[in-house]
RNA sequence: UCCUCAGUAGCUCAGCGGUAGAGCGAUCGACUGUUAAUCGAUUGGUCGCAAGUUCGAAUCUUGCCUGGGGAGCCA
């Protein structure tokens, strides 16, 4: 293709800065055209923004006729004109044509995309263009922008990136399915003389699979730089489905050496406020269409975010408001048993009205590395329940001690072994530290008003859908 | 995995024992700057799949598949 001159500009930066008689070349996708007898506008996008570009093809453009008929929705095209003020309402500028190339044209009787409404289930089953709608446009855009300011956070805050593992040999929390990963030939499995599949001849010379949490690997990290974070890929086999649950998502994971508990709460408190008012800055635009299109809550929300502090209670007391709370739970409130979503949604949504950090939990229903508290009964665990979402972050501070870790593995059934070298940063200059896990698109559900988290994702990876 | 609702035109749905409908889209035409333009016409379907009940099934029954919502698990 041709370089245009002058070189093309992004919608977004003419809609914001371009001056009248400024003569500008644009690219991108038609949304709509509007054919009157005179002349056609025609809305182009190229996906900098919300808002499209009005294009006005007067028809003393070269086969004004021909072209017309190739210009349909969906086409792409470069479009050479003048920037000129708006005689009608609806924008401040629009574009007088003197130069129109069709780079690949669009059969409208064909294209799925419909200058309609479309369902969110519709759009699930063309993937690869629904890129192209309002919505996920929106959504897409917030989520670059979430994206970019987790890294800001970080690095302003002196922490460093780091990339952990994608393929694992180890289980880590001892919990959760995984997908396997081999080069065996399935159809042709090699057994060993007990029959069992024998996995020595796999690439790895063992069972390996796709991870589940970078955070072991982040505590090596954050044994010699202090504070570290990792956002990337993670992946569960879990038969999820829900509207909160990918087979493949995105996370991030701070670990922080020489931190308590209280410390891991600021952080999650201060990364969530900072995450809210990056993107009410930096997608103004995305967020009031969400607001009126999506969820009238959304901007209230945001703004409660960041103007309010987050409530904390511990577990303990959690279970006290629970039990006088004046509504039946469909499952029993008891200390020392899990909260479900009903408890979590009551206590964020209903009690507090806000952001609520439950911490403190009972040993029992905890993962091995989480600290133990003097108490006996509970362990340095917290999750920052989000009203309308619901667990969006879930942290603790980790068992630093040898003796009680080690103890903790063995109560849970795991196999001490395969922890020596995570054991062994407890035996090389050990010290307290803490850290979380938050589940990107679940953030990305909360920025957005999004009801199912399929949407916030490009390509959504969930049992039996694979598809894009 | 469990509970529940649904699958009819490209999309959103109505029809719920007598042989298929609407709106939108698309196409064509009209139209003194339109904003998901408007107005008119045209186009459009193995009624998710399989079996069964019946003179007759989109409609009733059973099984399966797919999707939505909720739950469990979790992030």
């Amino acid at each position: 293709m041709s370089n245009p001159s002058p070189s093309s500009s992004r919608i977004a930066e003419i809609l914001r800065a371009g001056q009248p008689d400024e003569t500008v070349a644009v690219c991108g996708w038609v949304r709509t055209k509007r054919e009157l007898k005179k002349f056609a506008f025609v809305e182009i996008n190229d996906g900098s923004s919300m808002a499209n570009l009005q294009v006005v093809l007067d028809p003393e453009l070269p086969s004004y006729t021909d072209l017309l008929k190739q210009i349909q929705t969906g086409a792409s095209v470069e479009i050479v004109g003048q920037l000129v003020e708006s005689p009608a309402k609806g924008q401040r500028l629009e574009m007088k044509a003197s130069n129109v190339t069709v780079v690949g044209e669009s059969d409208g009787e064909t294209y799925p995309l419909q200058k309609k409404r479309h369902s969110f289930e519709f759009l699930r089953t063309i993937a690869h263009l629904r890129s192209r709608t309002n919505t996920l446009g929106a959504v897409f855009r917030v989520r670059n922008a979430a994206s970019n300011a987790i890294h800001e956070f970080f690095q302003e805050r002196g922490f460093m990136w780091v990339h952990t593992p994608i393929l694992t040999a180890s289980d880590c929390e001892g919990a959760g399915e995984m997908l396997g990963v081999t080069s065996l030939d399935l159809a042709n499995l090699p057994k060993t003389d007990k029959g069992a599949i024998d996995y020595g001849q796999d690439f790895f010379g063992k069972p390996a699979y796709l991870t589940v949490s970078g955070q072991l690997e982040a505590e090596v990290m954050a044994m010699a730089f202090s504070n570290v974070y990792t956002f990337g890929p993670t992946f569960r086999a879990e038969n999820s489905n829900t509207s909160r649950h990918l087979a493949e998502f995105w996370m991030v994971e701070p670990e922080m050496a020489f931190c308590d508990l209280v410390g891991d709460m600021d952080l999650a408190e201060a990364f969530l406020k900072y995450i809210f008012s990056a993107v009410l800055e930096q997608c103004p635009e995305d967020m009031e269409f969400f607001n009126k299109r999506i969820d009238d809550t959304v901007l209230d929300r945001a703004r409660n975010i960041i103007d309010s502090g987050f409530e904390r209670v511990t577990y303990t007391k959690a279970i006290e408001i629970l039990e006088k709370a004046d509504r039946k739970f469909e499952y029993p409130v008891e200390w020392g048993t899990d909260l479900q979503s009903e408890h979590e949604r009551y206590l964020a949504e209903e009690f507090f009205k806000k952001p609520t950090v439950v911490y403190d939990y009972p040993i029992g229903i905890k993962a091995f590395y989480m600290r133990a508290n003097d108490d006996g009964k509970t362990v340095a665990a917290m999750d920052v329940l989000a009203p309308g979402i619901g667990e969006i972050i879930g942290g603790s501070q980790r068992e630093e001690r040898l003796d009680d870790l080690t103890k903790r593995i063995e109560a849970q059934g795991l196999d001490v072994a395969d922890y020596w070298w995570y054991l062994d940063l407890r035996r090389y200059g050990s010290v307290p530290h803490a850290g979380f896990g938050l589940g990107f698109e679940r953030l990305v559900q909360f920025l957005t008003g999004m009801g199912n988290i399929r949407d916030v994702i490009p390509f959504p990876r969930a049992p039996l859908s694979i598809d894009f």
